[in-house]
RNA sequence: CGGGAUGUAGCGUAGCCCGGUAUCGCGCCACAUUUGGGAUGUGGAGGCCGCAGGUUCGAAUCCUGCCAUCCCGACCA
């Protein structure tokens, strides 16, 4: 176990706590809720945002921005969005503040908004309305658009990357003539984000739908991925939303069709946020640290000298300059640390914790024998390995450890993906076995609302590739064509 | 917002019941010896004891208020 982590088997949300601050992620800040994203977190983010990034804009997507403040009026116009999000928003009302005259700063009443704005909790109402003046024709769409930002929501319980007051994401907002090519959208959307999950994050998760009950304020239909974290409990790791017409009617967003006849538009949004970070982090790492995807690592590749001279170090720099070369070449991200303030235990456990795919260490003895030693972060094992070769080998290894760290979650998800049959046997899963349970379901928000109730356990999807099966719900005993997924949540 | 707890050096803590300006460890700085799994020794720096009042000759300690954080609920990307 590492220096000052809890094991994760004893306290899985304070091992989650130490890892993020010890791994230097992000840390509390002053204000309550919002932490500060460190540059080392920040720049696994990047490295997110830049894979996202480039599969948005291969499927035809442009990055735009918008306010970050919102009129309060556009929020009362469409009634399920205001409901969802009403009770978590921070709200501006004054522009200005001034002195007391006692050395205290206050809010100058004399600068109350006309109007109060809302710090966005998602941009779904001025972006529509923005639209409005976008939008006349058929030929105006499809408007496939994504920005990059940041939202506020007043959550009452925050933690790190997993619920912050504020956080940071992108939101795609598209418009099309049709309801079939919006649905096609939020559908092509929601595999965006299961490919980047898995190849990417190397987090196997589960395509589904929401139930009414768990549905986005205003959608017709929200489509999402899940995924099972080491603890056995549920992440929504991202969501793509089918709006129908109703964003269009409520800012009146109209085009003239192909026939000339005036149509309200169809819509999808979708998104991910910093949250896949928490995910990341509770996917794979383990009691010594993070474990990142190779593909994800800011640094993928470290080099260790071990030396008990000037001369020697200088040797070693030599070998280490000609690997650095070809490693770039091959467009891997290598970091070579020849610090002589930090002894290599130090750095080994160092780069342990950071979560760093490969790491070679090199000394006296290997220059010698014309080899290194090579260490897997995600397997913790280590081999002497020739020279001769080795940039090829560590190319190659990179790919194994994607690989591997997907597998291995995979491995983990389908262990603890059960089928349970009774409430009984459902309620002991729970306990006993946490994880995903499938089971059959009603189909009635009040089933759905009183298992919530009992077991913390919420559906957490309709899997896309349900097969119909009749069965009765565990609770109700009534029929049902399906089994869906539960499982308790973050 | 309800229930519980906690605020002492960068971090973790002792002291509080029973008032007398603060303990220990990690980390930090210097030097020496070290360097293939988180080095050792010697010396050193670092504190408005969460904030504001009150009691007292004197408050980390007692009293009141406030603020913040954490845990458990309801809410949630």
């Amino acid at each position: 176990m590492s220096k000052g982590i809890i094991s994760k088997d004893e306290d899985y949300s304070q091992w989650f706590n130490d890892l993020v601050i010890k791994a230097d992620l992000a840390e509390h800040s002053a204000v309550r809720g919002c932490m500060v994203i460190k540059p080392y977190g920040y720049s696994i983010w990047e490295k997110m945002q830049a894979a996202l990034d480039q599969m948005f804009k291969d499927t035809g997507h442009s990055n735009a921005y918008f306010p970050l403040f919102i009129p309060k009026s556009f929020f009362s116009k469409e009634a399920s969005h205001v409901d969802g999000f009403a009770k978590e928003c921070a709200v501006v009302t004054h522009y200005r503040l001034k002195n007391d005259g006692n050395g205290n700063i206050i809010v100058d009443e004399d600068a109350k908004l006309e109007e109060e704005l809302i710090v966005r909790p998602t941009s779904e109402t001025i972006i529509w309305n923005t639209y409005r003046g976008w939008i006349q024709s058929y030929r105006d769409l499809p408007l496939l658009i994504n920005q990059w930002a940041n939202v506020v929501r007043w959550e009452m319980r925050t933690r790190l990357f997993l619920r912050t007051t504020e956080f940071l994401w992108q939101e795609g907002h598209t418009a099309h003539a049709t309801a079939e090519e919006a649905i096609a959208e939020t559908e092509q959307m929601l595999n965006v984000y299961a490919d980047f999950a898995e190849n990417w994050l190397a987090l196997p998760v589960i395509k589904g739908r929401k139930t009414a009950n768990e549905r986005f304020a205003g959608a017709l239909d929200t489509y999402c991925i899940e995924a099972l974290m080491q603890d056995g409990k549920a992440l929504q790791a991202g969501t793509s939303h089918f709006l129908g017409q109703n964003f269009a009617k409520a800012f009146d967003v109209k085009f003239a069709n192909k026939e000339g006849k005036l149509d309200f538009v169809w819509a999808t949004s979708w998104g991910v946020s910093t949250r896949l970070m928490g995910a990341l982090v509770m996917a794979h790492s383990d009691d010594a640290g993070l474990v990142l995807p190779p593909k994800l690592a800011p640094t993928q590749v470290v080099i260790v000298p071990i030396f008990r001279s000037d001369e020697e170090l200088a040797q070693i720099s030599e070998y280490v300059t000609a690997l650095t070369k070809e490693l770039k070449a091959k467009n891997i991200r290598v970091k070579y640390d020849n610090r002589d303030t930090q002894r290599p235990g130090f750095k080994f456990a160092e780069y342990e914790l950071k979560g760093i795919p490969l790491r070679v260490a090199i000394g006296g003895r290997d220059l010698a024998n014309g080899t290194v030693e090579l260490a897997r972060r995600d397997t913790k094992t280590k081999e002497t390995v020739q020279q001769a070769g080795l940039a090829d080998v560590i190319d190659n290894l990179l790919v194994e450890i994607q690989a591997n760290i997907y597998q291995k979650a995979l491995n983990f998800r389908n262990e603890n993906t059960r089928e349970a049959n009774s409430y009984e046997e459902f309620k002991k899963m729970l306990d006993d076995t946490p994880g995903f349970i499938s089971a059959h379901w009603d189909g009635t928000p009040e089933t759905e609302e009183r298992i919530k109730q009992e077991t913390k356990a919420t559906i957490r999807c309709i899997p896309l590739d349900n097969k119909l099966e009749a069965g009765t719900c565990i609770l109700s005993g009534k029929p049902s064509i399906q089994r869906v997924l539960f499982a308790r949540a973050y």
